[in-house]
DNA sequence: TATTAGCACTCGCAAGCGTAGAGTGCTAAA
DNA sequence: TTTAGCACTCTACGCTTGCGAGTGCTAATA
């Protein structure tokens, strides 16, 4: 419906106007625009031309008198039909690779490192969620008897994920009973994933399906705890303090609410967890993520998977004038690279 | 040295001084004094106290005509000598204990939370560092062996954490191997500190001289990554954005170099590691912390244990002005619990 | 018809100024 | 030893003023 509208001027005007206000944060007056942007106008051509988009719902005015900074809409409009593609530096391209090659890292320490290189590259701030294991697929699973009360449920996951967990057991088993047990575990649930096997861990009509009817009991015991998945999902958050250089953010009143809301893990992963229409990549514009507190900022994200399994989200959050071409490609090669290092890796 | 100076009046002025500071953050006068705190003497006898204590250094002035201010010699000398210690209340007790026991986490979960019960209950910032692993005393390590290239090291130690590593390994092993190898290993490494562990499996020669010739080089491999410890430092924070309601946060200039300390985990975890001589509570006031914004707040840590095995420090961070008795209570009982809990949940 | 110069008008912002009030230190009296 | 009284200091706040940046409109121009 938008862009219609737009005829060439009005696009090279909102977009030096985007460009511009990203750099000064400062309400863009018609003259900057007509002697920086090369355009052969005059001021008062321009004026016109920002009074039709204004118009149009793309800009706004602080105050009568003042020159024009660009709306959410206005945003929006660039996002989606301006923006141009751009590839990653080499330069930024080899940072990521290397960073990810220089230590060997597990599983959750590649994620928490992810989001240290978004916020270093991006200056802003970069977010990284942890797997969605629901989806994970569940390749072996072990048990460690600790004691006649304590058994330690390690479980292998399909894209390399180790996890483990202590779990207490009230009957007491033989050697032979365990390892009874851990070969059926494997026989029978090896290869679903860990979403169904919470599914069956809950339901004992669906255990007693499975499984012979004297080993459901402990089965569900060992299961239970290990496959709720739900408290698993972690998120790192790395360069918050990035938010104090920007200008909109000089007021103490303009960043609490952000900060009070970052520091609510599960809104945060709530925010970033992959939407239904799920593209590659995804841009929220300042109040379109509906958060309290984020109204100032906007959301650039993207799944990384390994061989087609969805395994998280990363992402970046910066202020709503942000330079979103930059920080999309950064995030869009990011999911690439963590996916083939955890490939790799696994 | 210092308390002699102070006679019973001093100590009340300076006492009153620091509760009313507490409470309103600004310079306290001495009308103020005299009419708040039941003393029967009048502001001009007040201000001469005043005076005194401010050639003590314990006090200062914004400006001539100000109210006082407590220094941080002031502060050092209330929490050294003149603070009581206070019992944390019945309620605070309980909802600490509820807390714990109101789900079944693990190890690493468990001082995850304990960051998020301090600040709550102090409305501070609550800080939970994880195992000091060095001191950790391995119970037992067992190996998973993952394809021809892979094995997974899983370590328990007596305290009851447990860690697991992807080890890639260069040799392939049958079955048999992993077999010998895992109980040599257990054997000769169980009872040992992980920070021993650490060393012998970075000297080719202690390896050499405990374990059989043929064998020193697998170990290495399998040990050299599980047992590099350093990293394993993990910090948890709750509570920052209640620096905001501080008044003297109000200016971003003030909050701004906190937050960029803060975001440095290797940092904190620096400033929060336990110092040689190891009281049960140690308090840091101020500039004595020693850390580039860290300033205008002070640190209220504790180490918790299970059994006497030293396992990390939990503490809370709050603006100098801050009830230092309250909070020493707090984390003094929290880091009680903690311990209990864990040496329970083992 | 599209563009532009010119001009009056609006608004925010910083500087300057004066006053009110809170609090001190000192002195002399109780 | 304590206190009342007083002069002095400094801040915080409100008010006014002038400047400059930027706009919208109108009339002239290509």
């Amino acid at each position: 419906m938008t862009t219609a509208k737009l005829n060439p001027r009005n696009r090279d005007v909102l977009e030096a106007i985007i460009n511009c206000y990203n750099r000064t944060a400062k309400p863009v007056s018609s003259r900057t625009i007509a002697r920086q942007y090369g355009m052969q106008l005059s001021p008062a051509t321009i004026r016109n031309t920002m009074a039709q988009l204004g118009e149009f719902g793309y800009l706004s005015q602080p105050h009568t008198s003042a020159g024009r900074i660009p709306t959410e809409l206005g945003y929006r409009v660039y996002v989606d039909n301006m923006m141009t593609a751009q590839r990653l530096p080499d330069k930024e391209r080899r940072f990521i690779r290397q960073w990810y090659d220089s230590s060997e890292l597990d599983f959750e320490e590649t994620i928490e490192q992810t989001s240290k290189i978004l916020s270093q590259i991006s200056h802003y701030l970069g977010v990284a969620l942890s797997p969605q294991l629901h989806q994970g697929i569940l390749r072996r699973l072990e048990l460690i008897p600790l004691d006649s009360q304590k058994v330690i449920v390690v479980l292998i996951t399909n894209s390399g994920l180790v996890k483990n967990q202590v779990v207490s057991i009230h009957e007491s088993f033989s050697k032979a009973d365990f390892y009874r047990i851990s070969r059926m575990l494997n026989e029978k649930l090896a290869g679903l994933s860990l979403g169904e096997i919470q599914q069956i861990s809950q339901s004992r009509a669906k255990l007693k399906a499975i499984f012979d009817r004297d080993m459901s009991d402990p089965v569900a015991m060992l299961t239970r705890n290990t496959f709720s998945l739900d408290r698993e999902i972690h998120v790192y958050l790395d360069g918050t303090s990035n938010f104090f250089g920007q200008p909109e953010f000089l007021e103490v009143e303009q960043i609490e609410p952000l900060f009070r809301f970052l520091e609510q893990k599960d809104r945060v992963a709530d925010l970033l967890s992959p939407k239904k229409e799920n593209p590659e990549i995804q841009v929220l514009i300042g109040s379109e993520n509906r958060c309290e507190g984020m109204e100032m900022c906007s959301v650039v994200q993207s799944t990384f998977s390994v061989r087609g399994d969805l395994l998280g989200t990363i992402g970046v959050i910066g202020p709503t004038r942000m330079e979103y071409s930059r920080v999309v490609s950064i995030v869009r090669f990011t999911a690439q690279v963590i996916g083939q290092h955890l490939q790799k890796s696994q």
